[in-house]
DNA sequence: GAAAATCAGGAAAAGGTTTTCTCGACCGAG
DNA sequence: CTCGGTCGAGAAAACCTTTTCCTGATTTTC
């Protein structure tokens, strides 16, 4: 680092004063030419703009926040390095930012607290106009400060304070989409496996199926599988229920990666798909689902859609219009072969 | 949208001005003090910065770029949604940006020019210092603009002027890996299972096995089995192979997910692995690999790596010092059991 | 034809920080 | 005792737009 900096780019960027000086006007009128503002001839308009076109002239949006107080700039703020429930979240909030003309920061928060204050620093010292924080799991997680001067979002884990906004899916609803299809295609005694039982989206996925079994007046196969959210324990699962002599024809995963182990289990066993028995996946993850054989139905979280109303709804918190507790987006059923 | 905008949400945030007031000093004084410019008694400046910390000052950053010229912010440009490439060289570049004191927007371009051009337009209108631009294949990419007033680093798929800055993987050094450990362990008759010829990276890889090969005095068998990214084709090119009588030990595959294809289809073919037949694959993807049977070796093309780098070089280049041309970062083998 | 209203555009402040310039006070030296 | 130098700190410009207020000119209205 001892070498000497070289040059600094020097690329003076046309400013609002360039133009204002070829079109032959003051300042502030090139800049009502340009906005739309104030009481100018069309003719004076016209001409500043097409000087601004013809110069290149791009806004310097830094100091216009300045000025007005607001960038039109939110930060996102991830636990789970952009992984699996990450980036859909992300997209959809993208595209709700990019109607409202703003653009995100990206941060990896990593699970680490430590990490994630400093980001939320460094967000708040460039005067984002508001926070999303974007969750790993279901489990609500501890706010990320109080008293911050910009509303904040959770989206998928909500916050552990009832009154902050919380975007989340709709667990419960995914089980009883997951069940109602199963019984819609015949099936009669369903069983369940999946993940770790300290996971909330595990135990809700449970919960939710035992009350769609009972509204259809069906008894559960055995007691939900708990394990983990893998391939391999899918596979062992299944050994288990066949080893157990139970009887069943369909099966709910809590997640598509353990549905495909429960797939490839049950054909190894040389049981056939899906007309044995029927599976349904959580997650509509589409690598997973449509390399399974045969192709998973599944159902999806819509974490899309959380990300595009976690945006909307910081957007309305930007203006003013907060709206404080738990929202909850409901899934869809994606119906393949499975 | 005709509802009345609610308070504007008035959080009159402490300024430069409230900390020199109650610190009883100039702002210019306290400016110089909490950044440690200027000559200033230490008494005076431990007040100063007692009292920030006190108010829970934090500088507006805003105010700071615009006389600065600096907003210590890039603009990222993935093209690919934040899928399967982009999203380890974002983790990538955001751990390089973050020891900058930098941080990131993130775009989503979709493979629109339309959306991308906006986005850049974007960008340039908040002044990021810089701009990395993530693409998703390693075929080159047409410029994101030409004489554009910050620099640009492209990762992963290169900019198609070599006087750009790119920064891309070693794809015939990653076949090279993947043959010296198919020919370590053994194996002496390799075939290539890899996706669409139209991709630079299965001909690169192509090209590479063959030289790898020939560098090792050993005759591939058959031609490479140019196909898709899938899974499906993994199995359908085994079942090619077995169909045509080939003798072969090893098989490199162009990606973990035909690698996890290609292991599905010998297995049900009744061959034994890693015994009878070595299986390699390209991308580490931990999940792909990991869950396949056996888990899978696999050469880590080092996105993360990638993305550092060109953060690294986008940051030197912000500073002066730009690096034109192409950049190579090496890959490395990840073994597993197969 | 004069007062009033409208029109088109200019001048200047504001926004929060950094940085340069300036200035008074104090020190030691001659 | 005065002069030059250093030390500590303040005043003000600068960054680039937007916006408010203002002014001269033109048009409208009795």
């Amino acid at each position: 680092m001892t070498e000497e900096p070289g040059p600094p780019a020097v690329v003076r960027r046309v400013g609002i004063a360039d133009v204002a000086a070829k079109a032959g006007v003051s300042v502030g009128t090139a800049s009502k030419a340009l906005n739309g503002r104030g009481r100018l001839r069309d003719e004076t308009r016209a001409r500043v703009r097409s000087v601004a076109a013809e110069l290149g002239f791009a806004p310097n949006n830094v100091a216009r926040s300045l000025l007005t107080g607001r960038t039109f700039t939110v930060g996102v703020i991830t636990t789970d390095s952009y992984g699996r429930f990450g980036i859909p979240v992300m997209r959809g909030a993208e595209d709700s930012l990019a109607a409202g003309e703003m653009i995100a920061f990206l941060c990896d928060g990593r699970d680490d607290p430590i990490r994630e204050s400093h980001h939320l620093r460094k967000l708040l010292e460039r005067r984002v106009d508001g926070i999303i924080v974007a969750g790993r799991r279901t489990d609500p997680r501890r706010p990320l400060g109080d008293d911050l001067p910009v509303p904040v979002v959770y989206a998928f884990a909500p916050s552990s304070d009832p009154d902050d906004c919380s975007v989340v899916s709709d667990e419960r609803g995914a089980a009883r989409l997951a069940v109602e299809h199963l019984v819609n295609t015949g099936r009669q005694r369903i069983a369940h496996i999946t993940g770790p039982e300290s996971h909330a989206s595990a135990r809700e996925r449970a919960t939710g199926m035992a009350e769609a079994l009972a509204a259809q007046g069906l008894e559960p196969v055995g007691h939900p599988l708990f394990g983990s959210w893998t391939e391999a324990w899918g596979r062992f699962a299944v050994a288990q229920l066949l080893r157990a002599k139970e009887d069943f024809d369909g099966v709910f995963c809590g997640s598509d990666v353990l549905a495909r182990g429960v797939t490839d289990g049950l054909r190894e066993a040389g049981i056939s798909l899906p007309t044995q028995v029927g599976v349904v996946g959580v997650d509509n993850w589409g690598l997973v689902a449509e390399a399974a054989r045969p192709p998973l139905t599944t159902v999806d979280l819509g974490l899309e859609e959380i990300g595009r109303r976690s945006a909307e709804l910081l957007l309305e918190a930007i203006n003013g219009r907060p709206s404080p507790g738990v929202h909850v987006v409901p899934g869809h059923l994606v119906v393949r072969e499975s």
